[in-house]
RNA sequence: GGGAGGUUAGCUCAGUGGAAGAGCACCUGCCUUACACGCAGGGGGUCGUGGGUUCAAAUCCCUCACCUCCCA
């Protein structure tokens, strides 16, 4: 074996084969119990960033984990068509081409997106098998593809049957970036330095002038009235009175309505149902007209006047602010700031405008979604969660769920000459209903988060009751950044509740934001992206994984840094390099399906004890979605466990200086368990590693990935040995540092003394002898007192002492056992305080008393050792 | 304006009532034939502020400050 892994060498291979024998693909129907997790859908023409390779990560572990601990796993890959995303890249290419997308027509469009799509729909899958996901490909989707748009038609009709969707003329946000309208959830709220401008209105047939203040002057040429609160006595008098617009002429009445602030301004304010949500349904209330005065590119139209008309609507405000200015009518000009909706995707000021679209009642799903989650049957994973989910579905409007796009799932609604609409799964149908053939079908799609809402059950096949919709839905969990939590998981548990009546999945694990080293969060501006891909390439897949794992800690962002994850590139090759130890050593061991402990010496016993405890605690961490707690465990059970204490008291047994019964078999049986412990994280390297462990064969199936996962042995467990060795470990620890204090170079020897008042703890601490001389580099170890100018010590209750080379305690050393003195000096005051102190005594549960007694017993025994060494050597004293 | 989260070692973060932890970084010694992506040892924290509950508080309660994010 080579003396340092190299990851690049064996990740591909392992991915082909896995996939080619088909140890990923799922049954249905299965007798086994199913775990299903469905795999948040990238955008197909997409790359995966960073985000996305976090959840990965989790999804793969939890899949290889249930399907390890005897799960029917499937872990469904798709891809999203993203609508928006898609169609503007495509829009960007026919640009670059000279050409667009209405000379292109609306079949060449989309025959145009399709060959991109087709182009790039293998760019995850290969970027997921790079990070070793083991999704089952016999099942993979495609939001667009025949069978999941069979789904979209039918939920739609459904729906459109049920009165929950419906199509009207309402005050959507628009967008004339994209010249589409978008849902509330598109439209970002930006702070805008803006200015609030004054102006005057004459009153028809008198002298007076009111005044209004307005942040868009632009849309004064739309206004229809003026309003005021009901009972703000400053204006009771203009209630009948007509006010003339300026620059328009028109005659706006006043009206009175308590959506009005009174403190907003002058307490009036001007009316534009045309072009404000606010406006538009104080209009609905009034009865008021409603003058459209910016179109659909965010330009103004012919209704606004012809010195307006075709002028883009911020060149409008400066034109129509000089105007005001010109004619007296604008009296005063504020800065202001406030935010201002923005258009998520293409930057530009929403432009609220009223427009004929579809749009879904979701009011009633949302009290399901809230439902389920106040029940206990869906948990939101960290649980901090909750509020913001009741916030949002409290508050919940309809859902706008059409686009003027071209890339989608075309409306399934056909209008006949006359205007009549039916709504149908298929244009025959629709035919059929309407009596003619004589339809056209509705030119706008469905927001691409429709589809996706139907996700968890369209993919296995719903509507129809499919063998796959039998055996995995509802499915398990699911694992997203929060940052979609109402874009796409509140919604599935809408539509999933609504169609099947049951919540898609019981837990949703939102994972938090993966940011750079420096915690800046990710954009292509600021350019520090990171491209996970390349990760893998630097450190492999398993220390990308591992690292992303283990930071995955519930409610916290996760901050990239790449010397973290040469940390555990450097546990790869620390596992690596114990099991190329031990493959050197343990001659013809073989692993071993189970062991009679009975029949071990104290650090085989010890060493498996501690694996059963670490799988008890993984899968305990891993059932808890606390993968960050999990990885730790193994890490630390791992590499400062087995490692650094098990493998160096292996050492002399399996070079035949001290032989010891069974070693061999004991140190394969726990890297087989450790390497199926690990599995879930490090995939690549524990199947790498565990193939070449002589005996795995007769007691395992042929890859790693369907051994069972390790649960803890309850037989291995032993308590008692725990704490003798905790014992030997402190004995050593003690007498390496002090060693390393007194600068003994490595080479000189040293004696050991220790003796124990408790006989079995001396012998136990006896049988160790052989071990402990290499470790210390010790000549003997003697079990008895130390003599007179020993280096003594109590550790652990166990008094200790160890001679070394003649040597003078230096002024160095002298300060340091000073210091020392001091350190216990002030921690018998704290604990002698305590144990003083009667209510301490009265309230405190015995075993805390005890634990501090015997710890001022200790105190006090160490600095009377110490204070004896200290005078012995004082200076001219010998 | 409402809500959520954060404030613990130089950095990034664990730690929900009983003597302050990890990884990385740093310092000192070691190439001890598994591993220098290593081994051993070490330094370093009034656990944001002020109060309260308790025999005992990083941990529970309240005040304030600062930071991040979401919603309006």
């Amino acid at each position: 074996m080579e003396k340092r892994f190299d990851p690049a060498s064996y990740e591909d291979k392992w991915q082909k084969r896995w996939s080619e024998e088909g140890f990923f693909v799922a049954e249905a129907p299965s007798s086994r119990p199913s775990f299903c997790i469905m795999i948040p859908p990238p955008n197909v023409t997409g790359n995966l960033h960073a985000g996305p390779a976090l959840q990965t990560t989790i999804q793969d572990l939890l899949t290889r984990w249930k399907r390890m601990s005897g799960y029917n796993a499937l872990w469904l890959p798709g891809t999203d068509h993203a609508g928006i995303a898609t169609q503007l890249m495509v829009e960007r290419q026919l640009i670059e081409e000279g050409t667009d997308r209405q000379s292109l027509g609306r079949e060449g469009f989309l025959e145009r997106a399709w060959e991109w799509t087709d182009q790039h729909s293998g760019n995850i899958r290969v970027q997921l098998d790079q990070l070793g996901a083991s999704c089952d490909w016999t099942r993979e989707r495609f939001t667009l593809e025949e069978g999941l748009s069979k789904a979209v038609r039918s939920a739609f009709v459904r729906l459109y049957r049920e009165g929950l969707i419906s199509r009207g003329e309402y005050m959507v946000n628009w967008s004339p970036g994209l010249e589409t309208a978008i849902s509330d959830l598109e439209v970002d709220m930006r702070p805008v330095e803006g200015k609030l401008y004054h102006i005057a209105y004459p009153v028809e047939g008198s002298d007076e002038r009111i005044v209004v203040a307005t942040t868009r002057p632009e849309t004064m040429l739309g206004d229809t009235a003026i309003a005021m609160h009901p009972e703000d006595d400053r204006y009771a008098h203009l209630r009948d009175a007509v006010a003339i617009l300026p620059l328009v002429g028109r005659q706006v009445a006043f009206v009175a309505d308590d959506v009005v602030e009174r403190e907003f301004g002058t307490g009036l304010v001007k009316v534009t149902p045309a072009h404000d949500l606010t406006d538009f349904e104080l209009g609905r209330r009034h009865g008021l007209e409603s003058i459209q005065v910016i179109d659909r590119k965010g330009r103004m139209t012919p209704e606004a006047g012809e010195q307006f008309a075709g002028l883009d609507r911020f060149e409008a405000r400066e034109k129509v602010v000089q105007m005001l200015q010109e004619q007296g009518y604008l009296l005063k000009v504020e800065d202001y700031a406030h935010n201002v909706g923005h258009c998520q995707r293409s930057g530009v000021p929403i432009e609220p405008m009223i427009s004929t679209q579809w749009f879904m009642d979701v009011e009633g799903m949302a009290g399901q979604a809230l439902q389920a989650v106040a029940s206990g049957d869906l948990r939101l994973i960290p649980d901090s969660w909750n509020k913001t989910w009741d916030h949002w579905l409290e508050n919940i409007r309809p859902w706008c769920i059409s686009r003027q796009l071209w890339w989608g799932h075309q409306i399934p609604a056909w209008y006949t000459n006359s205007g009549e609409v039916f709504v149908a799964a298929s244009r025959e149908e629709a035919a059929e209903l309407a009596g003619t053939d004589e339809i056209t079908q509705d030119p706008d799609v469905l927001d691409t988060w429709f589809s996706s809402a139907l996700w968890p059950f369209s993919t296995l096949g719903w509507p129809e009751e499919t063998e796959d919709f039998k055996t995995f839905y509802p499915t398990d969990v699911l694992v997203t950044g929060f940052d979609i939590i109402f874009f796409w998981v509140a919604r599935m548990v809408m539509t999933g509740m609504h169609f099947t009546g049951k919540t898609p999945f019981h837990a949703v694990h939102l994972t938090g934001l993966v940011r750079d080293a420096d915690g800046q969060k990710m954009s292509k501006t600021r350019g520090n992206t990171v491209d996970p891909l390349e990760l893998v390439e630097e450190y492999g897949a398993d220390a990308v994984r591992f690292t992303l794992a283990i930071l995955d800690s519930p409610g916290r962002d996760i901050p990239l840094d790449p010397d973290r994850m040469a940390g555990y590139r450097s546990f790869g090759n620390k596992i690596w390099n114990a099991v190329r130890f031990s493959l050197s050593r343990v001659g013809s061991a073989t692993v071993q399906e189970s062991l009679d402990v009975t029949e071990l010496a104290a650090p085989e016993r010890w060493i498996l004890s501690r694996l059963s405890k670490t799988a008890a605690e993984v899968n305990e961490r891993f059932a808890e979605y606390r993968f960050d707690e999990a990885c730790q465990r193994l890490y630390h059970f791992f590499w400062g466990e087995l490692c650094d204490w098990y493998i160096e008291l292996s050492k002399p047994a399996l070079a035949g200086e001290s032989p010891r019964p069974q070693v061999g078999e004991v140190l394969l049986t726990v890297l087989d368990r450790s390497l199926r412990l690990l599995h879930p994280v490090m995939p690549f390297l524990t199947e790498e590693l565990w193939q070449r462990l002589p005996g795995r064969e007769a007691i395992h199936p042929a890859t790693i990935c369907l051994a069972p996962y390790p649960v803890g042995e309850e037989a291995w467990r032993d308590p008692v040995t725990e704490e003798r060795m905790d014992v030997f470990f402190q004995i050593v620890a003690w007498a390496r540092n002090l060693r390393a204090e007194l600068g003994i170079p490595p080479r000189d020897k040293a004696t050991l003394y220790i003796s124990s008042e408790s006989s079995e703890l001396a012998a136990f601490l006896g049988r160790l002898e052989a071990m402990a001389l290499p470790l210390l580099r010790l000549d003997a170890v003697h079990f008895e007192a130390a003599p007179d100018g020993a280096h003594s010590d109590v550790v652990a209750g166990v008094a200790v002492g160890l001679v070394v080379p003649e040597r003078e305690l230096s002024l160095e050393d002298r300060e340091r056992l000073m210091a020392e003195r001091e350190k216990l000096r002030a921690q018998h005051q704290r604990t002698l305080g305590l144990l003083e102190n009667k209510a301490f005594l009265a309230k405190a549960p015995e075993k805390v008393v005890d634990q501090n007694r015997r710890r001022l017993e200790e105190i006090l025994e160490r600095l009377e050792i110490l204070e004896a060494g200290l005078a012995a050597d004082e200076p001219g004293s010998s």
